[in-house]
DNA sequence: ATATGTGAATTGATTCACAGCG
DNA sequence: CGCTGTGAATCAATTCACATAT
């Protein structure tokens, strides 16, 4: 039972997720693989072997039940809890962080600001009173917090990890463009916008531009 | 020549070009696979594979000079240039990327700020002037602009890429938790950090805890 | 000797075709 | 019939072993 989901296919469940929440939006009761391929950007066939990769979601003949995939979704993503994230590195991003509305609404809730800047120490962002780094260890048992927001500069975030690893914290998502290096049984997530920005670079310029028509 | 490089490898590279500017920066001169995979995150078998993708960069029995490495993988990503970058969508996440400090260091070059927001249009955002979307493809022509932030709310990411394809902008770092749909020859590249947050709730608790050790 | 470059083997992911249920 | 669920086939990526160059 419950045989391990492959990394690429847990990416695609989350936008599944998605996609199925704003056809809940508007008030779609039922889905083809076909439709949620198209929303998603990728095939029917992958579509259905990702959803039975973890059960029996649909009916066939008829698709599959917008209120029963949301809910198995969020069942298989771990997503029928409430999960507290602190923010580390309360920079310009961590502070958008702290600001960006509409993590309640997916189940993560903001519930620990932290720095090691003494003019910041003691500030407010977002809901938050930013505290200093020593006292992670403490907010972190006080409200049961297994993930966190990695928003330090590259060169402190291999340090800031550890503190984190060493207060219990089990889930980063690193925003530094920066490697991570984390014990067995502690998972990296990373958010790498300049890498992106090469990558992008890669895609655009690393091969000739080919004076690719975008017409059709 | 330049057989074309499979996207798990561009990944890679990126994270080599920022190892190897870490090794340059200490003044080390010559690094093994073996160094820059363990830094990298990678096996050395990899890191070689990788390399060998893209051309001869090494010398056996030594292993490679990290001013040649860093000049072949820029060249390779497309990165012996400057890229002039746009930023769509001022709010929180657009406002601190403009200040982000270290773009110009990676050769790109914050050239454009735009929002629809008539109480943003006009005001400074680091050393921008924010402007009304309508605007892009002056600005766009103008700044010979290829490549964009899209730091829009979700449901406006879809309309704001059209904006921006329209204008000739071929690649998008897409920031909105959506999918977008881009025609042949534009390129996107997303920073998802909801989704992150949600791929982590599964490595965490998706699957049973199972008393992870961390021990031995 | 030593560490790269690369074909071969393995593993994993995607695509497909169609059986099977409604 | 329509659309899902799934084994088989294809394709891509990773791992490995070792020949090769310095």
């Amino acid at each position: 039972m419950a045989a391990s989901i492959p990394p690429a296919t847990v990416g695609r469940l989350v936008t599944y997720l998605r996609v199925v929440d704003e056809f809940a939006a508007v008030g779609v009761e039922r889905v083809s693989s076909d439709e949620l391929g198209e929303r998603a950007g990728t095939s029917a066939f992958q579509v259905r072997k990702d959803l039975a990769t973890c059960g029996r979601f649909g009916t066939r003949g008829s698709g599959y039940t917008v209120a029963t995939l949301e809910r198995e979704l969020r069942r298989v993503l771990g997503l029928t809890r409430s999960w507290p994230v602190a923010i580390v590195g309360m920079g310009r991003i961590g502070q958008a962080l702290a600001d960006y509305p509409n993590f309640g609404r997916q189940d993560f809730v903001l519930s620990g600001a932290f720095d090691v800047d003494p003019a910041k120490v003691g500030m407010r962002a977002g809901s938050l009173l930013i505290r200093h780094l020593d006292d992670l260890p403490d907010v972190v048992r006080e409200h049961g917090i297994e993930m966190a927001f990695l928003t330090v500069p590259a060169d402190a975030a291999q340090d800031a990890a550890k503190a984190l690893v060493g207060a219990g914290v089990r889930g980063l998502l690193n925003f530094a463009p920066a490697v991570i290096h984390v014990p067995a049984g502690v998972f990296v997530e990373s958010v790498d916008f300049v890498g992106g920005l090469q990558r992008l670079a890669f895609a655009l310029g690393g091969r000739p531009a080919s004076t690719v028509g975008i017409d059709g």
